[in-house]
DNA sequence: TTAGAATTGTTATAATATAACAGCATGTAA
DNA sequence: TTACATGCTGTTATATTATAACAATTCTAA
């Protein structure tokens, strides 16, 4: 059984999980990344979907909502994801993480007419990449 | 059987969905649509989800992807979907969808450095409403 | 060392969404 | 008129995504 050491803030599974999803160059749905983590001893949707949860509130990953799919941060982990947007070609699906400094201060600025504060806010532009356009 | 009318570009199904939606206060989700339309007639899933993708299609209602739930457009049906904006209050759960013409033409006109062209974009916001907060 | 928090393992089930096939209505072209 | 295409409908079954509930173990901090 693995120990957990101070030096890293992942669990086993989370480390597994997140490995894997690091790796992989497109966005992982939850029963693809079972499937390839039954080998390591991960047994059951309830243990990946608890390690994705959990990498998507430290920020080490983010789900894509119009997909189901979880992609991990390549941007120092998002200031803990409160700002997050992406890329994804309608054709090829390819996602990318968007990096826009300017993007990101528009919009965690931005302030909605009727009184409401923003915390977070995720934002999915989609079209066709260099390839399939 | 309802006639279809030139006038009219909603199909019995659809116009009952739309009707349903557009009434609610709230983000309706497919199966709570279901529930509500038995009545009318309206008995699987996918009698639901097919005047739901037409709906969203043609700008009719918008999918809030943050929460598999659908809301009507508020918007002069936001030139058929492709730009949409809400904010969600993450303790009461109200959405709304947000009309700002500047935010609009921002994420409209913005490029990725990839070169990617894109045709659409999705923005959920997240935060605490006015009574939340 | 002990209590609380976090993580794990497990079974079952809930919630969301689509495949596949058949029928009917409308519009258009031969 | 017939024939065909298109779009909508109805139906059954199934696939996909996600969570509830419970017991046990491991980690952390006091
Ligand atoms: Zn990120
Ligand atoms: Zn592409
Ligand atoms: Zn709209
Ligand atoms: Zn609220």
């Amino acid at each position: 059984m693995t120990r957990m050491h101070k030096e890293n803030n992942l669990s086993k599974n989370q480390q597994i999980i997140f490995d894997l999803i690091d790796r992989s160059s497109e966005p992982l749905k939850a029963y693809t990344i079972l499937y390839n983590v039954q080998k390591k001893g991960i047994n059951a949707p309830p243990q990946v979907y608890r390690a994705l949860d959990k990498l998507v509130e430290i920020g080490k990953i983010h789900k894509i909502e119009s997909k189901n799919a979880f992609v991990a941060c390549k941007n120092s982990d998002c200031e803990i994801s409160k700002a997050t947007a992406f890329s994804i070609c309608e054709s090829c699906e390819v996602v990318d993480e968007i990096s826009d400094v300017k993007l990101s201060k528009y919009l965690s600025s931005f302030n909605h007419k009727k009184g409401m504060k923003f915390k977070r806010f995720n934002l999915e532009f989609f079209g066709l990449c260099k390839k399939c356009k």
